[in-house]
DNA sequence: TCAAAAGTGTTATCCTTACACCCATGT
DNA sequence: ACATGGGTGTAAGGATAACACTTTTGA
């Protein structure tokens, strides 16, 4: 309980860079499909003390000088000391601990900088296609997730029937369905369901091969290297339900943008459609924006009106974000 | 952006342990009033990636060991990788990094122990004179608080007018007035605007004593040990903000407890007055509880009816909590 | 003149808030 | 009998969710 002698150890930065762009959630990753064979990741950078004051000021520090990105945004997630989840077994290196951290950022001119630093932007839903519910519910959900978690839930009970009733009432939590909605939050409880249940390449890669190999299933999303996808997603869970209370998609919006866009970007974020009138009423009585005057000749139809954020707000109210209540619409 | 070599720093995991006595949110200090001369501080002991494979498994076990305290729920607040904030700016000895939790426990019986191993509970509101509003608004707020606070604001505007407009702004935002109401689940953003107003003694010790020392003000609350207030206060803060979706009262209950007492320690750990029977209604219509049959003799009147916490709910809802409204009552 | 997207007005419903009153026990 | 705390029914107000329709441009 006193002070005592503590054990070394590395810690790594390890940051989900998002932006938007053509409605489609991005995020920075390297080593990913573009540009070669290897498994992607997110970017990461150690945390040096001796240059850093905090890990806040650490983190912008090495994203800036390798990515030439300008992140305004950023937000602590979560601390991971995990040895035996990303970690083999077997693996006798020196022990890391990865701090967690989300940050919003416009997307970048210059793409070629990053490329050559091998590093691009993917569609986040690569990585989380369950979580795409823009276009309805997402078919693989039944053709190839909720069948073999049922199995799974189903397995358990072979030994002992209350444990497959506890897996049963969490896949419904997770997943919905039998009376329980689709939580746009829960993105990081579902992809834990999935890792214990044996159906993403991590949970494989980790040693719950047993599982994995018995069922022989289809890997459900892209793979990340280490835990990144478990810190992507609780950034996507982070992001989703900040939106909510803070006015945080404006850190993605160019400075004037209309309101179909802003909503576009919102619903791209949250995976799901949002009721046109509703979320116009919602700005407007969150006094969220103001008009800049203009109009933008759109893609077709009618010209939209151009707004920008009123910064103003943030002194004003106490949470201001776009409260977007409930079910889908 | 990829692997490289990472400065070797020190991990320590420092917890809030939080119970409830009497009607009184307490928390284990270290070093505190019973003990000694030295300043409080709270719990923390080193994380040992060898014997722990995770964070959270590394907390339960110096807790146990050393405290002989049965921690239910668990949860990881921030991490700090603070120089300049709890170290003094002419430390060199070894970076640390600390990795901040909340713990909630029941009120242990053998309190022997505790104060054998230099430890014990504390009232937390010794160390938040301010955020305790169950009856009614803390003089301390209109004596001792407000008015250098205000005096802060003022003072940058003699260079620069904006910036004493966002000090007020900000003010308002932490501790209500002039239309903003007061958010119980501000704690850490009135401890920090404190900090930064160098009234709190934290401030002084970091080497803000400029502007503590320029005022001749009273210090506020009971200082802590490094940031530990801070981290107090971000506990606080979140667990008063989880109160309200997920049952986590119940971790601090007696297994069998009537309505009032439950209301009673959600008052004590939210520091305001509810309503009781909105109350009753909220965790009746939530199901959250179950009568046991039995009644208590009372501490005077009519005896109350016992109650046990339904731990189906966790099944059943999904957001299973004491969605506790808006204002006081 | 038609498609495509922008933009608006109104109503039913639920949840939150607040009120005022009755009940059972110990002294 | 009365003080003390336990326990309940019900109405007003506001926020949310859902509805269908008009307007303005480009092709």
């Amino acid at each position: 309980m006193a002070d005592s002698a503590l054990t070394p150890i590395e810690i790594g930065l390890t940051a989900a860079i998002v932006a938007v762009e053509a409605d489609e959630p991005i995020i920075l990753v390297t080593g990913g499909s573009g540009t070669g064979a290897t498994i992607p990741g997110l970017p990461f950078g150690p945390f040096d003390p001796i240059a850093h004051r905090t890990l806040d000021i650490g983190l912008r520090g090495w994203v800036k000088a390798q990515t030439a990105l300008t992140v305004g945004y950023v937000e602590q997630l979560y601390t991971f000391g995990d040895r035996g989840r990303h970690a083999r077994p077997d693996d006798a290196g020196p022990h890391m601990v990865s701090v967690g951290y989300l940050a919003l950022t416009r997307v970048p001119k210059n793409v070629a900088a990053l490329r050559a630093a091998g590093a691009g932007f993917e569609p986040w839903y690569r990585f989380f296609p369950w979580e795409d519910w823009r276009d309805g519910r997402p078919a693989i959900l039944n053709d190839a997730i909720l069948p073999p978690l049922e199995q799974w839930a189903r397995a358990a009970g072979r030994d002992d029937p209350a444990r497959a009733g506890g897996r049963r009432a969490r896949l419904r939590l997770c997943f919905g369905g039998g009376g329980s909605p689709w939580d746009e939050e829960k993105v990081l409880d579902r992809y834990e369901l999935l890792y214990d249940a044996g159906l993403v390449e991590e949970a494989h890669r980790d040693g719950r091969e047993a599982a994995l190999a018995r069922s022989k299933m289809p890997v459900l999303g892209v793979p990340m290297r280490y835990d990144h996808r478990r810190i992507l997603a609780t950034a996507i869970a982070r992001l989703r339900a900040k939106l909510k209370y803070r006015p945080v998609v404006f850190e993605l919006m160019a400075p004037e943008f209309s309101l179909t866009e802003l909503q576009r970007t919102v619903e791209a974020i949250s995976g799901r459609h949002l009721h046109k009138q509703n979320f116009r009423r919602l700005v407007e009585t969150g006094a969220l924006v103001e008009p800049t005057g203009e109009t933008t000749a759109a893609t077709g139809g009618r010209p939209a009106a151009l707004f920008r954020f009123r910064h103003e707000v943030m002194q004003e109210r106490p949470a201001p974000g776009l409260r977007l209540g409930g079910r889908t619409s």
